[in-house]
DNA sequence: GTGAAAGCGCTAACAG
DNA sequence: CTGTTAGCGCTTTCAC
């Protein structure tokens, strides 16, 4: 095979067509193409002198390690993040939170955004796995610890939201019957009865998610007092217009509620907008506490989690498995309710 | 080198203890690796027949093609998107005009958030183009036309945004002069004629980005009516609790205007935040009409940006680029004012 | 300290 | 239509 570069090992002769490669580096620097990749590594046995030229030739050619070829015999420093609904302003927080905390790693985040459907997420966290990430990020998918065990055998996961007992991969989560109880007990102190529950659409109270947990709390609270009734419950799909569409039509209907908890702030910020187009009174707490839930035009109650704390745990835990652990961890954040009565009091 | 695979071409002996790769498939139907590929790639030259073995093989093992391995010779089938603030809405209507562009397409999207920082973007741009994704959609990045050409010509890149001329890369942008002038013009029309306008830190009327171009039109509009003045330009980071920041201490300076017209809408609700704070009565007007502005409870008046229609078309341009397209091409949407009314009426 | 060489999983050119 | 084979750029023994 012949080169472009020169015979005088430490001149090249043209400038190269073509990405620079290891062997480029080496010949500009006089070295061999393993004295390049220890340099690269950090690894051992790497003289002083030499690392200097191998960095300057590096620096010359403007040589960038091409992830892929790395992926074939170790690893991509890529960390992967699944969001189910990057338009979410809590999952932005998160993925901050896993961000900061790996900005003076090596590690660069990207994100894969969930697909729709049933197995939502699943896709994504597939096309994270299959480019190689050196560990994954998955929040709330709808598959439980049992459908990521697959995974979480080659790769380290950490599960966000998801209260399912796992043996294979750590998890975040925030206390969300706590944070629930939080919320209806607020509602039931401003003496309200009928409280309408918004979650999303599939959710049942068996399940181990977060909203699984917000409507089994609901549930709970309901049944204790004597006021359950189905009717009660509204469900939308994701995303602040459809749930404006569930509330509306429930108004519409003559929904018998004096206050709604919202299993998100995305569906509350859906509901205030056909509460105030319908003009009815209805006291609203939503759960996150996302940045425009405390904007005085909103002034929405809601759970603070705190995001960015939880995200950059999550980064921790992966660095932690990436780097040797195998007993899996999980840790539990503690809710908070954030009070707020400028525009929608309730009551 | 010995295989798990009996001797038996057909059956596999024992499950696998690594991820199977293509010799495996190949071992299980009984075909060469060179025919599972060309299965793989629906390439041309294989039966029904074959088709039909080697898909179950693939089935039965529950076959995942490595993407590293791939990209070492040919596509990763990775479409990265660089975003300034994965935390504006705007931002994720255009990723999301992009995914469902590609939802029929073996294409994923992964995404990289940019980092703090002057070079804004470079780096999350660099991590793309080093783990081989096939395009990249670059959404306003500071560095321009110029600063991507090294990495356009040997990666697929659409400009999102960037009004610089440019040879090397697709473009997309809105008319930011014109959507600039309609928010300037409503707000004269009104009356108003002390109009500020928060804008970005470091922006120039000079430059050709978004927000260059809106100063700009902000600039010759005052300096057409003798109304410039240097202390009516506001600035501040991106997000809304750096806005609020901004126009809060700039209120309490005593600023002297009626109106504002805020660069985009993030910028624009923060800047609400402190008026209702500070009780005052300013007009505001921001721009890209993201989902929250259209909120009864916010009702801000803004100029909407066909932001997922945008996302799509880029997506689009991508893939005519990779299909081997040369031509630089450049598209341009118009902008549209949103007129509300509800809460912060314009006086 | 340094260098030679094998091989990761795949694609694509080529020979049967 | 099917199989053989040569790499892609890097990491990682293992000699020197």
């Amino acid at each position: 095979m012949s080169s472009e570069i020169g015979e005088d090992r430490g001149v090249p002769r043209t400038p190269l067509d073509r990405a620079p490669t290891i062997r480029d580096v080496a010949a500009v620097a006089g070295v061999s193409r393993a004295a390049v990749s220890k340099v690269l590594r950090d690894a051992y046995g790497v003289s002083p002198a030499m690392r200097t030229r191998v960095t300057a030739a590096m620096a010359e050619l403007n040589y960038r390690p091409r992830v892929a070829a790395r992926a074939m015999r170790g690893r991509t420093f890529t960390i992967g993040v699944e969001l189910p609904d990057i338009s979410n302003q809590f999952f932005t927080r998160i993925l901050h939170g896993a961000i900061d905390a790996l900005s003076d790693t090596p590690y660069q985040v990207v994100v894969a955004p969930a697909e729709e459907g049933s197995r939502r997420g699943l896709k994504a966290i597939e096309a994270l796995v299959d480019r190689q990430v050196d560990g994954v990020i998955a929040v709330a998918p709808p598959i439980g610890a049992r459908g990521i065990e697959p995974i979480a055998a080659s790769t380290p996961v950490v599960m966000f939201g998801r209260h399912d007992p796992a043996e294979s991969h750590d998890s975040i989560t925030a206390d969300d019957l706590r944070g629930a109880t939080l919320a209806i007990d607020h509602l039931l102190a401003l003496g309200h009865e009928r409280i309408a529950h918004l979650t999303l659409l599939d959710i049942t109270e068996a399940e181990e998610s977060p909203h699984g947990h917000r409507l089994r709390t609901y549930g709970r609270a309901m049944r204790a007092r004597d006021a359950y009734d189905d009717a009660l419950i509204l469900r939308s799909d994701d995303g602040q217009d459809v749930a404006y569409a569930a509330v509306r039509d429930a108004l519409a209907a003559g929904l018998d509620a004096t206050a709604l908890f919202a299993a998100h702030d995305e569906l509350a910020i859906g509901a205030l907008r056909a509460i105030t187009e319908a003009g009815v009174s209805l006291a609203v707490v939503g759960y996150d506490d996302v940045p425009i839930a405390s904007h005085p035009a909103l002034g929405l109650t809601s759970v603070h989690q705190p995001g960015e704390a939880m995200g950059a745990r999550a980064a921790e835990l992966l660095l932690e498995r990436i780097a040797g652990r195998t007993e899996a961890r999980h840790e539990v954040f503690t809710p908070e309710l954030r009070v707020r009565t400028s525009t929608f009091p309730p009551t």
